[in-house]
DNA sequence: GTTTTTGCAAACTGTTTGCAGGATG
DNA sequence: CATCCTGCAAACAGTTTGCAAAAAC
């Protein structure tokens, strides 16, 4: 429960943080500070800064991770063992998540390579997807 | 030489953009549009929009690639064969490229497995490096 | 009742754009 | 000489921040 995430990494537990972590639990994908502030009107009044803020505090206490995506917007997950990737189509937008994150055995090979900890890693494809192929 | 590259591309050939062109060629490494400014700064007089402009141009006709960092800031290099990820450690910020690019296989993946024609990808890693681990 | 969070508006960063003058082929 | 390129300043998008009021513990 949204609840005790919070309490865990000592954040005052607001309805609106609550809120903010329910509509990413939902999602089951990552998204935008934009498409949680949409998904907010209507269950609260909540300005943007305070999404901002939230989604700030959130990852700072590594609950969260962001990634900085190709069209210039921050997309927000949980942070878990299987976080997610995108493939996003040129032309319609259309994003589809990647299930299972493919880069642990490259980060393996770096760590040896160059001595550094790796800590993260962003990861995007861009592509046309099969509905606007077709139309050609 | 830059000449025919701009050429084969219908761009109009100018010493501002056989400039730009020659700092990428030296840098073996993608650069912020700010760097490739620093670098001209000397050689001749170019307002900023003038390399936001070029680089615009030259990646539109597939001479150059981008990539939007983590950082914020979009990477510029040669869109070759052998194109560049970066490995970016996030306390003193020092900047390894990484010579292959590891994607390929994953890429034919991703297209059976979604249909998708896989036009790009974009790809970074964080960590810390060996100096900055040592200093705990 | 002290500390943290929130809303608002203004600031900030990297990038893009309209327009008028200048260079290119 | 028609077209493309450039410089300037202003606009833009996404995000961050200072401050005073409000809520949490």
């Amino acid at each position: 429960m949204e609840k005790e995430i919070l309490k865990s990494v000592e954040l005052k537990n607001t309805k609106k943080r609550q809120i903010i972590l329910s509509i990413l639990e939902k999602a089951h994908k990552p998204l935008t500070a934009e498409e949680i502030y949409a998904q907010t009107i209507g269950q609260t009044r909540m300005s943007f800064s305070t999404v901002y803020r939230s989604l700030g505090a959130l990852t700072e206490k590594q609950i969260l991770m962001k990634e900085l995506m190709q069209d210039g917007k921050t997309y927000y997950q949980f942070n878990n063992n299987n976080h997610k990737h995108l493939l996003v189509c040129s032309i319609c937008g259309e994003i589809i998540p990647i299930d299972d994150c493919p880069l642990h055995k490259l980060e393996n090979d770096l760590v040896s390579k160059t001595g550094y900890i790796i800590t993260g890693h962003s990861l995007e494809f861009n592509g046309i997807c099969p509905k606007c192929t077709e139309k050609f």
